[in-house]
DNA sequence: GCATTGACGAAGG
DNA sequence: CCCTTCGCCAATG
């Protein structure tokens, strides 16, 4: 798979931005989208995520949920439970395939980071 | 080069 | 919160 110079950097960015989510917190796909300035590309950005596997220092991208906390990629990890698992080791509760309390949790790089 | 797909998002129901 | 429709854009067939 090889990646265009666009999508790279791109895809560098992203990775980027994961590394910074605090532990214990998370943030959505939107929101990492809009901090890089490709605000209406957001699936571009779970594109990235799933390249993410192979990439060195590894991508917290269990941190990394849609809008609505829900665990969308879950079925993108290792194992379907990995995910869950992860988060579970990081205080993070999630029932139903969906991160509890994900408003207070929710980590806007464009409001922590500054634009 | 057109058609389909997708770890998304907003809006309307 | 779930469903549908539409917009978005790179990758893939």
């Amino acid at each position: 798979m090889q990646y265009t110079a666009k999508t790279n950097d791109f895809f560098q960015n992203v990775f980027d931005v994961v590394r910074l989510i605090p532990k214990g917190r998370v943030t959505s796909y939107g929101a990492i989208a809009k901090y890089l300035g490709t605000g209406g590309s957001s699936r571009m950005v779970g594109w990235a995520m799933n390249a993410s596997h192979h990439v060195k220092p590894k991508v917290p991208a269990h941190r990394v949920v849609n809008r609505n906390g829900m665990l969308t990629g879950k079925a993108h990890f290792e194992t379907p439970t990995k995910m869950q698992e992860l988060l579970a080791k990081e205080k993070i509760k999630v029932k139903n395939e969906t991160v509890l309390d994900f408003e207070k949790l929710f980590w806007d790089p464009v409001i922590e980071l500054g634009l």
